[in-house]
DNA sequence: CTCCAGTTCAAACGACCGTTTGAACTATGC
DNA sequence: GCATAGTTCAAACGGTCGTTTGAACTGGAG
């Protein structure tokens, strides 16, 4: 078996991924990441350029692989006829959380980091997220207008937004820490408590 | 009629509320702060003590007319019989998003630092958020497992947390730009759409 | 071997960070 | 008048930030 070490670009967008995630952009040193890395502090000039090229390059190496999933996905349902909310609905938010559910500790590190970044108080990283995964939302929110006719295009686009946000709150695994706190939610069952969450309230929850 | 000056400590409240609010705690600089709220560097830690005691004494001011007219709701709720969920969300609901709607610029700024640091990235940040809310969040978690008996305890938790999200999100506006971008959602209705959004999740989507 | 492009390194750059100092100013009570 | 407590101020503290520099190392090509 071979054993392929790691470049130091790899170990950089690794480790970044992860304090990015944890700490935020602004609270994330480029020193601590680099130390964590086992990289010299220049290193990151050298491979990306900047410290916000890095978080881009990190931002695309993760949402790549979920994004291309939904394609997939839309497009296979698309192509058997008019798909119902619910179908939209699962093929959109499970690649987003199959990652916590399923994909082990590093699928947790990526899904934090893209659920952090996804509301970052910064509109330019906000927007380095929206610019990766703009084509493919654009036509999530299209295909969930046309399945469901009934309510306003308005009434939609709320709802698709309360999904997407909702989507990066589990992602970033931030809103556990509840009053009641039952301790953590059994994460098998998320995806489909959450599914069952938004298809009832996209079914019953928006204006005419 | 008086001329009622603002002290520099109210000046350095309402500043760092709006600053902490758009570029988040890490983000900006008790500088930044100081110049726009025209005091000195050394006032922050003459009225406050550090920048940290300056971000609790702004969260425990943003969140303590909030949180009292929860209460409040909640107190006249409960002499009343036994509310239903539709009445819970929305005394919960509806002291959070009125800053937005019903006052002005000002409101909206309050609302945006609420929001931004109930899921700030650090957790010691996000606790304070919780530690000013948790008493009156906690009873209507309770009163809300009580409306919803054919729920199980731990599907009204989780409806619960998406609440407390959603509400933040839609508080912080960080969610606007949607792909379908159809304009500033007309503040007026946010939240008459965000409590439908809700009860029919809550009523349809909790699994048993 | 020499050469050279690719990569890593220690060290330093200027800028900005939160915090502290001690003097100066302000207003009120005597 | 003077004393005093409360507040503001310019200046500096040590430390960390992202970035840059130029030399040292690396491994394959000729």
């Amino acid at each position: 078996m071979e054993t392929p070490v790691e470049t130091t670009r790899e170990r950089l967008l690794n480790v970044a991924e992860q304090r990015f995630g944890e700490g935020g952009y602004e609270g994330t040193s480029l020193r601590a990441i680099t130390v964590a890395a086992a990289a010299n502090i220049a290193a990151v000039n050298y491979h990306f350029g900047s410290k916000e090229a890095l978080l881009r390059a990190a931002v695309a190496r993760a949402l790549g692989p979920v994004n291309a999933e939904r394609r997939r996905r839309l497009d296979q349902l698309e192509a058997g006829g008019s798909p119902d909310p619910e179908a939209l609905i699962r093929a959109f938010v499970e690649p987003g959380l199959e990652l916590v559910t399923r994909r082990g500790e590093r699928g947790a590190v990526v899904a934090r980091f893209i659920g952090r970044i996804a509301f970052d108080p910064s509109r330019r990283i906000r927007e380095l997220y929206a610019a990766e995964s703009e084509p493919i939302e654009s036509r999530f929110l299209a295909a969930l207008q046309r399945a469901l006719p009934h309510a306003s295009s308005d009434a939609v686009a709320f709802g698709y937004m309360n999904m997407l946000g909702l989507l990066a709150l589990h992602q970033s695994q931030a809103l556990s820490p509840a009053p009641g706190a039952t301790g953590p939610e059994d994460p098998a069952k998320l995806t489909e408590s959450l599914v069952t969450f938004l298809v009832a309230a996209f079914d019953h929850g928006l204006r005419s």
